[in-house]
DNA sequence: CCTCAGGAGGCAC
DNA sequence: GTGCCTCCTGAG
């Protein structure tokens, strides 16, 4: 087991990685939580690597293992990627200030950061599932397929999965011919539109995408079947960082009518991405994030389901 | 038993 | 382009 010490004062914000891990968001399944620290299998250059994260009064902690030898640095940024440390929360601060609609959600979300995905095809999957479905449903089948189809991964007496790849999920049999299908996992109808995606994405190279423009990226990832518009977003902001991305659905509708427009007004999700991705440019993402974790702890969204 | 919530796809207009 | 229906699952 490796370690690296990070100082939190290095860091441009506050960072919670408990209110970060379990926030929701669509990029992968929660990390497992292990008394005071947090692990999960990633990927750092191609290769497989257990981190274990925890904190101290002054510093992050990250401890790390792997078969084969990666580099501390390469862990480093890939940590720092996936939970966002490069960016400055405190700027985001700033600027939710000037608005007092905004300023509120402050108090609520303190060290609330992008959880991104550690893999972006994992990440197209698990957005798919998300749509039309509840978080408890959609936590356990992401589970349920790397338990299922991915391969096993023992660091001593624990075993990791890693999700699966393009090629497997292509090559699964679709509900009926096989007991070991996606079905099983819980998703029900998606399973077609997640192995349609497989087929498809296993021609892309995923890496392309983060070098497109927002609105070209919006349209290649609009491609897949299963892949609307919210979920285009939420596949562009928690896997391929575009920081432009604003997901609407039904509960952000509700909280971006409550906030800024007549309650009566006839608002549809296509005009609250519109909105969202005009009012608020490159902070549009991390609005969207704080928006629902303030309505989802304030009560506001309970009052707005009536 | 029934009813409901949640986005995408597909079809009608 | 807009409106309406169905897809599956688990909770109530």
């Amino acid at each position: 087991m490796q370690e690296i010490i990070q100082k939190k004062d290095k860091i441009k914000g506050p960072i919670n990685l408990e209110l970060t891990i379990a926030s929701g968001q669509t990029s992968q399944a929660p990390w497992i939580k292990e008394e005071e620290s947090y692990k999960q299998l990633i990927t750092v250059k191609d290769e497989h690597c257990l981190v274990k994260i925890s904190e101290d009064e002054d510093n992050l902690i990250i401890n790390y293992q792997s078969l084969r030898k990666i580099n501390k640095s390469d862990v480093k940024s890939k940590v720092n990627y996936i939970f966002n440390l490069d960016f400055d929360l405190n700027k985001l601060y700033e600027y939710l200030e000037l608005d007092s609609k905004l300023s509120q959600t402050i108090n609520f979300c303190e060290g609330l950061r992008l959880f991104l995905a550690d893999d972006p095809w994992e990440c197209i999957v698990s957005s798919i599932i998300s749509a039309n479905n509840s978080i408890l449903r959609w936590t356990k089948s992401n589970t349920d397929i790397k338990e299922m189809f991915g391969n096993k991964h023992v660091f001593g007496d624990e075993i990791y999965y890693s999700f699966p790849d393009t090629s497997t999920i292509k090559g699964i049999p679709l509900v009926g011919e096989c007991s070991r299908d996606l079905r099983a996992c819980g998703l029900g109808y998606r399973d077609k539109y997640i192995i349609e995606s497989a087929k498809i994405v296993d021609t892309w190279d995923l890496n392309h995408i983060f070098e497109l423009d927002y609105n070209t990226a919006f349209n290649e990832i609009s491609k897949l079947p299963g892949v609307g518009p919210k979920v285009a977003d939420c596949t562009l902001l928690y896997g391929f960082n575009f920081a432009r991305a604003f997901p609407s659905d039904v509960w952000i509708k509700r909280i971006i009518n409550h906030l800024y427009f007549d309650e009566k007004s006839s608002l549809t999700t296509k005009k609250v991405r519109d909105f969202g991705i005009s009012e608020f440019n490159d902070y549009a993402g991390y609005v969207q994030l704080y928006l629902f974790h303030y309505a989802r702890c304030s009560g506001l969204l309970n009052r707005l389901k009536k």
